[in-house]
RNA sequence: GGAGGGGUUCCAGAGCGGUCAAAUGGGGCGGGCUGUAAACCCGUUGACUUCGGUCUUCGAAAGUUCGAAUCUUUCCCCCUCCA
């Protein structure tokens, strides 16, 4: 059989639901189609939950399909309630205006730009909700929602469910993203949305906005929400969200971060998150788990950070763990000769690594023997570190744990 | 509107005048084992410390007491039942 967008779409498990398969395979065979995922601006920047999502656009484009981003600007100043029980902070404009203009970035990284018929489009939708007239809208668009539909969508029903309280602002999110997709049917001719499988009733209700204001058939997809073998929720790392930014998580952490996948997500992530084709997957499958690790987290990395990164990264992590020595990719920290002279106290060298917070914490650390310095635990917190404990390119390397390094360097 | 129950350290959840920086479990962190994995085992989990202690925490404020997370008053918030 033909490989098609739909079916790569499943082989690599990214299909969750869909409003209609037959049809939208049809359909995507025979034309060229527009398609969007609308992502959440709350942030300054994307981290790897929405990596499946972007995934999901770069496959539009492979098979000639046309992606639309939508930067949610007007549902960014609501809050989607979907699997939230608070009310989510509300962003300024200003805040909201420069999420917005950094997450382009990292879409315009992943995707293709070069190619007219299938690059991106970016819509930002507050430039329609923003302008709505109200009595208007109700009369329009309001007239094809029931409240008792409404109040059953899983976005509201647990909310009341548990008591917690449901603005009304909030409950009409569902409408604008439905009105959203609307926007775009008209404008853009977009056809199809797609979304995790939290965002499933949205996407419906778009999907059947657009059926009875336009009596037109749209489609609606949602990916999967990806469990770990572990349990827990896929991007964390030591220190917090795995970003897709450099200046808030390194390409060295990224690296790490898919470095260190669970030995029982390798395959699927390799499927989810790379361009390695699913043929050669299957042929390298089994291999020593280690280096499918080392695969995964160069082809990830390089897709976000450039291959330069990705093999300097690879680099530093073989030398910081295969030699115990380090790479330039570890953070660097510089030390004036003079600090060096007087002797530096160990619990504040720690500090000023930004590898602790406190010096109870940095206390404890030692005592549990999780401290090293050039690879020799720290046993006493009142040593004080001077000239001797660099080695002769004026470098000394801070540990905690097995995988946080520090480079102290004097100039 | 009426009647009860409750707000405790990251989370769940004990404590109900001194022995409480607060049981226990989960999570986190560190160590061991290994493969930068999982599982398992051990340690640790408010801050500061000259390691003797000191300081700040149990919804908020005020009070009783030599002494309060624990008692009293007021306030704020949440839950359950009735109307």
């Amino acid at each position: 059989m033909e490989s098609s967008f739909l079916s790569e779409f499943k082989k690599r498990d990214y299909f969750n639901q869909c409003t209609n398969s037959e049809e939208l395979e049809t359909l995507m065979n025979k034309n060229k189609i527009k398609a969007y995922i609308g992502f959440d601006c709350t942030a300054s920047s994307l981290h790897v939950g929405s990596l499946l999502q972007i995934m999901c656009l770069r496959m539009l484009q492979k098979y000639g399909h046309q992606p639309i981003v939508l930067l949610g600007g007007g549902t960014t100043r609501i809050g989607d309630p979907s699997g939230k029980d608070e009310t989510r902070k509300i962003l300024s404009e200003k805040e909201i205006e420069k999420n917005i203009k950094n997450i382009e970035k990292v879409f315009k990284i992943y995707l293709k730009t070069n190619n007219p018929k299938t690059k991106p489009i970016f819509v930002n939708n507050y430039k329609w909700l923003g302008k709505l007239n109200y009595i208007k809208f109700l009369r329009d668009i309001g007239k094809h929602f029931t409240i008792n539909k409404m109040l059953s969508f899983d976005s509201v029903k647990l909310r009341l469910d548990r008591e917690q309280s449901l603005s009304y602002m909030e409950f009409n999110y569902m409408i604008l993203q439905a009105y959203d997709f609307l926007e775009l049917n008209k404008s853009k001719n977009c056809v199809m949305q797609i979304g995790g499988s939290d965002q499933w009733g949205n996407i419906v209700n778009g999907v059947e906005l657009i059926k009875r204001h336009s009596s037109k058939q749209v489609f609606g997809l949602t990916t999967p929400l990806i469990t770990l073998a572990s349990g827990a929720k896929m991007g964390k790392t030591e220190k917090g969200a795995v970003w897709l930014d450099e200046k808030l998580l390194s390409s060295y952490d990224y690296w790490q971060f898919w470095r260190n996948t669970d030995d029982r997500d390798v395959l699927k992530f390799l499927k989810m998150f790379t361009d390695i084709e699913l043929n050669k997957i299957e042929e390298i499958k089994d291999k020593e788990i280690n280096d499918l690790k080392v695969l995964l987290a160069n082809e990830a990395t390089s897709m976000l950070h450039g291959k330069k990164a990705a093999q300097k990264a690879e680099e530093t992590a073989k030398k910081t763990f295969g030699k115990g020595s380090f790479g330039d990719d570890l953070p660097t920290i510089n030390l004036s000769k003079s600090n060096i002279d007087k002797g530096i106290n160990i619990i504040e060298l720690v500090l000023l690594s930004n590898l602790l917070s406190s010096k109870s914490e940095v206390r404890r650390s030692i005592k549990n023997n999780g401290i090293k310095i050039n690879n020799n635990p720290v046993a006493d917190d009142k040593i004080d570190i001077k000239l001797k404990d660099f080695n002769n390119e004026n470098i000394l390397k801070l540990s905690f744990g097995k995988k946080k390094h520090v480079i102290f360097k004097i100039n």
